[in-house]
RNA sequence: CGGGGCGUGGCGCAGUCCGGUUAGCGUGCCUGGUUUGGGACCAGGAAGUCGGAGGUUCGAAUCCUCUCGCCCCGACCA
């Protein structure tokens, strides 16, 4: 291509709203440009580099076996109301307000699940794997990053159908290694880890991830064996409260000046790991009282997949005194004022010589004996793994990253089969649910994180297979440049000729503009045609990546090109 | 939804607190000329409802009220 007749609108100087490199290389680059809020427009430069990502995932989908559809984004509503997310989704759904009846589409295991009812019938038409690449619509309510969290994003998605929970399991394990291949494809430093399912419902979830500081999520990583999850199932070792041998009966003590764990730490000289801390949450309408060891931080995800719902939150002051008879500081397991369901934090489990609030402001027990004073429902892994403990596996330090969710693969199960009735035929003659999966993969995500990974402070650095265009050609102008011109020309034809494509900068742009634009749009390889080369029949080649720089015979060209693709 | 910031030629910004000729600067763009190995130079030129509406005033980019949009932090997030 021509640059002269191409739109390749590079930036200079950019607005300060670009915060990430990702996001600044992307506008300055000339690869895509901002419509509203959460809503961007693919210029060509970047339309290019989707569509070869597309390309990978095409690849990767249909070598499992996978069958390419295209679903479209306008839903009826009665679907997502029979799976009850329409509620579950909230204000993410887009609403079309002129024509009742349509939504726009968020994900597609609704309509997935219709196609395979409709045909379906017997076990012998599974295992099938079914996927497409298509825009996304999520009325997100802070878009930010550039493209890292739109309202209209591109989305590879796939699901499977099986016939058998072993089915599954291998059509799961499928994408999981397809989605190593996409990434590892892509030039992209990632990890995976174990995750929460979160309102998709489901078994199990892994998410890939790229660690990065722009990222939203937050995971644990043990850097030695290889041990990571997202911070909303992680675990480490940590040694249980456990057992005291002499603990006397429980007994209140005045508290007057100590509100939180550490004003008790520090006004009683009291050992952190014997406090037991008190949350209560508002649970579907019914107060739930927690107990975590010490400063331990209560994970709400983690309460959210115990208690089975999301929808929870922290009591207001005024139910706090309402269902324990104390405020925040003063609340514990024993004389509440209401009976009500309390859980502890698996660290506390049948623990002994606990301090605790005693449901009276100003006052705390001591010597509380949840097995002989209390009543617990039940103990659960509940808190909030921090940097620096111990990994469980194999007992090195954990870090905690934050990091960008490439992907994301769930074993549904039946949630949606059941929902929307679709059911086959066994080997018996009797009706059973689909056994479904999910599989996502964000598209401009992997370019947003790629950038993330390669770039300097001259622009992108695109390696080989995302990058736009194989070679830039760069013929160095000037009033009696006919020689180099007729030479770039020849040259320009020959690399097509030879099957790479390439784009030459022909505009009528001084050599320093050239290079620069050159370095920040990332093209591999540069071709540079300039007169005192070409005297002695050379013309320069540069690699992007590291710089290098070398004069070679005008005839071997071709052969770099080609070595360096090869 | 809460907190903060911003909106001025295509792009990036100053001017706003303290109202007063013709609203500036950089860059880009157009014409002519000189230049051509790391964002050239000279001369001339086009281009702005100062986000929008209403108000105060002799007079508003500037003050007041309302409103729309964008960015950041938080809440939320399949």
């Amino acid at each position: 291509m021509r640059q002269s007749e191409n739109f390749i609108p590079t930036l200079k100087e950019l607005a300060s709203d670009a915060q990430i490199p990702s996001h600044q290389l992307m506008l300055r680059a000339g690869l895509v440009r901002q419509l509203a809020g959460g809503i961007f427009s693919w210029l060509p430069l970047g339309y290019r580099v989707i569509k070869q990502i597309i390309e990978i995932l095409r690849e990767e989908m249909d070598a499992i076996g996978g069958q390419e559809f295209l679903l479209p984004a306008l839903n009826p509503i009665d679907l997502w109301e029979q799976t009850g997310r329409v509620e579950a989704m909230g204000d993410v759904m887009f609403h079309i307000k002129n024509r009742e009846g349509l939504v726009l589409a968020p994900t597609h295991e609704e309509i997935i699940t219709f196609h395979a009812r409709q045909h379906i019938r017997s076990y012998r038409d599974m295992p099938q794997i079914w996927y497409q690449v298509q825009n996304k619509f999520r009325n997100e309510p802070r878009p930010k990053s550039g493209v890292l969290r739109g309202r209209q994003f591109l989305m590879k998605d796939a699901y499977s159908l099986d016939n058998s929970w072993e089915g599954l399991d291998v059509n799961y394990m499928k994408h999981c290694e397809a989605y190593k291949k996409i990434f590892d494809r892509c030039n992209l430093k990632f990890f995976v880890v174990g995750a929460s399912s979160g309102s998709m419902g489901g078994k199990q979830s892994q998410e890939f991830m790229v660690e990065s500081d722009a990222g939203e999520d937050v995971c644990v990583v043990c850097d030695n064996c290889g041990y990571a999850a997202n911070l909303e199932v992680a675990s480490s070792k940590t040694e249980p409260v456990g057992r005291i041998t002499d603990c006397p009966p429980f007994e209140e003590f005045p508290t007057p000046n100590a509100r939180t764990i550490d004003d008790l730490i520090e006004q009683f000289n009291l050992p952190e790991d014997r406090l037991a801390k008190s949350v209560v949450y508002i649970v579907n309408s019914e107060p739930v009282l927690i107990f975590m060891r010490g400063n331990d931080g209560l994970n709400e995800s983690k309460l959210e997949a115990v208690l089975g719902t999301n929808n929870l939150r922290p009591a207001e002051p005024e139910e706090l005194a309402k269902f324990t008879g104390a405020n925040t500081g003063s609340i514990g397991p024993i004389n509440l004022k209401t009976r009500f369901k309390v859980i502890a934090d698996n660290m506390l489990k049948g623990a002994n010589g606990l301090v605790s609030g005693a449901n009276k402001d100003g006052f705390h027990f001591k010597n509380i004996d949840f097995e002989r004073d209390c009543t617990i429902d039940g103990y659960y892994d509940l808190r909030t793994v921090s940097a620096g403990e111990s990994c469980s596996d194999c007992g090195s330090k954990l870090r905690v990253v934050s990091a960008i969710e490439l992907g994301h693969i769930f074993k549904l199960g039946t949630k949606y089969s059941v929902a929307l009735g679709a059911n086959f035929l066994d080997a018996e003659g009797k009706e059973n649910p689909i056994i479904m999966g999910s599989y996502g993969i964000g598209v401009e995500r992997i370019l947003a994180c790629y950038l993330e990974q390669h770039h300097d402070e001259h622009g992108i650095i695109w390696k080989s297979p995302l990058m736009p265009y194989h070679v830039h050609l760069l013929p160095l102008g000037g009033k009696n440049a006919e020689a180099v011109k007729a030479a770039a020309d020849k040259i320009y034809e020959d690399i097509k000729n030879a099957g790479f494509d390439v784009l030459i900068d022909d505009r009528d742009e001084t050599p320093g503009v050239k290079f620069n634009d050159a370095d920040l749009i990332g093209i591999p390889v540069q071709i540079i045609v300039g007169k005192k080369n070409l005297d002695n029949g050379n013309i320069e080649v540069k690699v992007r990546e590291t710089g290098a720089r070398e004069a070679i015979p005008l005839d071997t060209v071709i052969d770099k090109i080609k070595e360096f693709y090869k």
